[in-house]
DNA sequence: GGCACCCTCACGTGGCGTCAGCGTAC
DNA sequence: CGTACGCTGACGCCACGTGAGGGTGC
């Protein structure tokens, strides 16, 4: 992956050495997550310089941490402005535990429902006493 | 909540019994999940049988079981051949155990490594040998 | 002239929320 | 006659995927 000084990609070359489909790059310049990496050609093609690459891997890293796209384009405009963004990063970070945290005990409480139903699905198979229920079994306590 | 025995609901009546938006009554029936419940007056009043309550109260708790609509759709058309949906009802659950325990271990993985990152952010604040990151901190192993 | 590549536009996903611009009930 | 309620679109969210129907590079 050396490319000449002033060499530009096509968007299929840059799909290539990236490892991201063409669409999810052209979505991603649609919604301006690369605006001062590409331009056009006459024809109308995207041409990306080389550092287009170190932005996507940025991207795609910062996405398998968690990141929106929209926090990711926060990120990058500080970056464009030639601040370190990583305070920033940093910031979204540290929510980003809080809200997965969050997310990981509201998963475990529901998990615990459902295997606690299934149990007792075991053992009583179907309460009568819920006649207008569709399931009976899975009817809400509040009701019964 | 005592209704007369052929008393039709309007669709803010239902929406005030259930609890629910009058909007998402209205999507559940654009998308099937209410048909047999439901009919229109001369004047395109959507008119709703009382017992598309409990079938309301029943998407609901799916819902929060999580299952989603389709899913829920699935059932419904079992119940409404006159069969219960139990059957349906628990291997569906038990496949949503399987898938929600698939996500609490990423999330938690997700948020070990994410912790890892933040710890060493502390004690290495800026690994300089990465010199095209973005915010060098970020940047996967693999890259560096 | 053929083929791989590139372009835009439009619509799909899930589960609704949010208008806009109407008609209806009382 | 007002106003609260009802109706049908159309568009927004998120992160793209899919396909149509074309133009471009070699």
């Amino acid at each position: 992956m050396n490319f000449g000084p002033v060499a530009l990609l096509k968007i299929g070359e840059v799909a290539k050495h990236s490892g991201l489909p063409v669409k999810t790059i052209r979505y991603y310049e649609e919604i301006g997550l690369l605006a001062p990496t590409v331009e056009r050609s006459h024809t109308g093609y995207r041409l990306f310089q080389t550092r287009v690459l170190d932005r996507l891997a940025f991207i795609k890293r910062s996405q398998t941490l968690g990141l929106s796209l929209n926090e990711i384009k926060t990120i990058l405009q500080v970056h464009d402005q030639g601040e370190l963004p990583c305070h920033t990063v940093k910031q979204q970070l540290q929510e980003k535990i809080s809200t997965l945290t969050e997310r990981i005990v509201a998963m475990e409480a529901l998990r615990s429902e459902l295997q606690a139903l299934l149990s007792d699905w075991e053992e009583h198979p179907a309460p009568q006493r819920l006649q207008h229920a569709i399931c009976p079994n899975i009817q809400s306590r509040d009701r019964g």
